[in-house]
DNA sequence: CTAATATTGATGTACGTACCTCATATTTTC
DNA sequence: GAAAATATGAGGTACGTACATCAATATTAG
């Protein structure tokens, strides 16, 4: 009971090996009744393309391009680094990846870089991008030339992406808040939440999130309108030192977006480091050494090389049509604590 | 510059293809210095095998087997039904995997399996298994014979496993001190600690990295003598009614090994549930219901998809005589919350 | 019914590797 | 230095699939 071939699937169908061949890669030529006698004996044997055998054959060199938002921030550029990793190490087998960057501010600019792709005809995009109109028409242009398109960490729900790879921000921000609400010792007091910016979809739902949980599991604590910093290290220093110093309840701060590194000065700087709860998103070398520092509590994040590989497997599934195990490729809400870092 | 073949081996080396095969398969007949310089050729081009083409043209079936507890616990059966899901899907190219079950108290009954077992001459095995002196031989013999061997959650350092599959425990134990710390509200209490069998190696690390953990940054909780339930859970209700009714100042509980369901059963009966916090090991069907009925406040758990593909992946590796991709194989310390369950 | 056209079959080569055989070249042994 | 032993080369077939060509049918149009 070895696996079926095309050979045994010619011989259930009773036609000849080049029949096959031209309905299994959806060539011209073959009258609609003998596809169908095909196709159930396909089905019939459960049949299914050796894809290593094929892509021998086919000399297949699967070419990706990853669009990255150019904002030089260390999250950035761990799943870069990750990226590159995944294609040369293991999965490598054939996959070749290419990194573009673009300004993340501009909707057009990542139109326009997608446009530019289109015409390198690349097998698949993956794009990590907030979703606008003009996002939204690029993708679709790119579908309609077969190119395969996943979303990264940012879902673009609404488009016609194949496949979305991340997760959820809503359960993020309702994770972050339940580690909050435990965490914090005394019995009331203010939470401060920060992000880059609340244009950015993901930092909406996870800020949604958080306050659901918040005001259902912990009305004791108050949560305050959001930071945004726009990335710019002095205006984060300004704000969190004034707002530290009109609340000496200050019992938490929940960090939705990077910079975690200037927060933590500013709150070093305003003397009220050690005293609250600090939870943060994604693992990167400066929250790493915050949270073995004991500056930050807790960060949630997202496992960098998983979605690096996850995303050339889904890509590649969907280049060679076939099934995603999605076992495999749901990324998970990590919890990464002192004790537990990976 | 695609990849380099055995064509471009043979030229580089100045030999024919037939020598650089024989190079390559460990064949006889090659003069040392032909070798060296064929390895040199190889060295120079950076010459990788092409798995795929070499086990299309072998016809190679890999054949695993797994042996596992059989404890019939949720936790076991997850992770068989998580191997055989993966055998089946993607990875499964060319790779049957056979579970095996033994009783898990008797040394000899593990040795005597992985004897059977080297008798039908697979080309790995991965033993979830506690370390004894006969389970060390077993695997010498095994290893002897070449077959690639690898530890399943608990590791068996002192033997000639290739790999070691699944967590550091002292970490998760750890962890799960953290949890407890930060959880409890009370300024202080006791903390009742339940596992299966203090027998078993993995029980003991937890319950130290626990301690240390409870002991420098929790000192006001103070944690009380282990509890074996030996896997019956009458004993175990038994037990925890008069432990519960010996502390009116529990404030939580840490269950590292199986049977969550009746521990929960009994702390319901002494009154006592909700009203401490509980920290569990493993996700399986039941801790799940639990966290989401607010019985378990967290999970420390490992991904059992990620433990099944990465056993294949790695024994795979091991036959292949092929680097292993670590990142991908590092199984994280997983803290499942009710928010953030997968 | 014939010609034009659409289908189908038969066959070959290729991908990169494994493994086999047989011939030839080189080294070793006495 | 010849015979024996060993090393190497040359060439083939196979794995399962892709893709091409050309001949042989079957179908449709007129």
């Amino acid at each position: 009971m070895p696996r079926p071939t095309v050979h045994d699937v010619a011989n259930e169908a009773g036609v000849s090996l080049a029949t096959v061949d031209r309905v299994l890669n959806g060539r011209t030529g073959v009258r609609e009744k003998t596809a169908l006698r095909v196709q159930e004996a396909i089905r019939r044997l459960g049949y299914v393309r050796d894809t290593s055998a094929a892509n021998l054959a086919r000399q297949r060199e699967y070419r990706f391009a990853v669009v990255l938002p150019e904002d030089s921030s260390q999250f950035t550029e761990t799943l870069k680094q990750a990226l590159t990793e995944a294609s040369e190490a293991q999965l490598a087998e054939r996959i070749a990846v290419k990194v573009v960057s673009v300004l993340p501010e501009d909707p057009h600019a990542v139109a326009r870089t997608l446009h530019c792709l289109r015409a390198s005809r690349p097998d698949g995009v993956a794009i990590m991008a907030q979703e606008t109109p003009q996002v939204r028409d690029a993708i679709s242009r790119l579908k309609a030339d077969g190119i395969a398109v996943a979303a990264l960490l940012s879902d673009l729900p609404s488009s016609e992406r194949d496949y979305f790879v991340g997760v959820n921000s809503l359960s993020a921000g309702r994770t972050a808040a339940l580690l909050m609400g435990r965490f914090v010792r005394r019995p009331a007091g203010k939470i401060m939440v920060i992000t880059t910016s609340m244009i950015l979809r993901d930092s909406v739902d996870r800020r949604l999130g958080f306050d659901s949980v918040m005001l259902e599991e912990f009305p004791s604590l108050s949560v305050l309108p959001s930071i945004e910093t726009h990335s710019d290290p002095d205006r984060a220093r300004a704000i969190i030192a004034r707002v530290a110093a009109a609340h000496d309840d200050l019992a938490g701060i929940y960090s939705m977006g990077s910079g975690n590194r200037y927060i933590i000065e500013a709150l070093r700087d305003a003397g009220r480091l050690g005293e609250i709860v600090y939870i943060g998103h994604e693992l990167t070398p400066h929250t790493r050494d915050a949270l073995i520092n004991r500056e930050i509590d807790a960060v949630i994040a997202q496992n960098v090389g998983h979605l690096a590989r996850s995303t050339l497997r889904v890509l590649k599934a969907k280049c060679d049509d076939v099934a995603i195990f999605e076992a495999q490729e749901r990324i998970r809400i990590d919890i990464v604590t002192r004790e537990n870092l990976p």
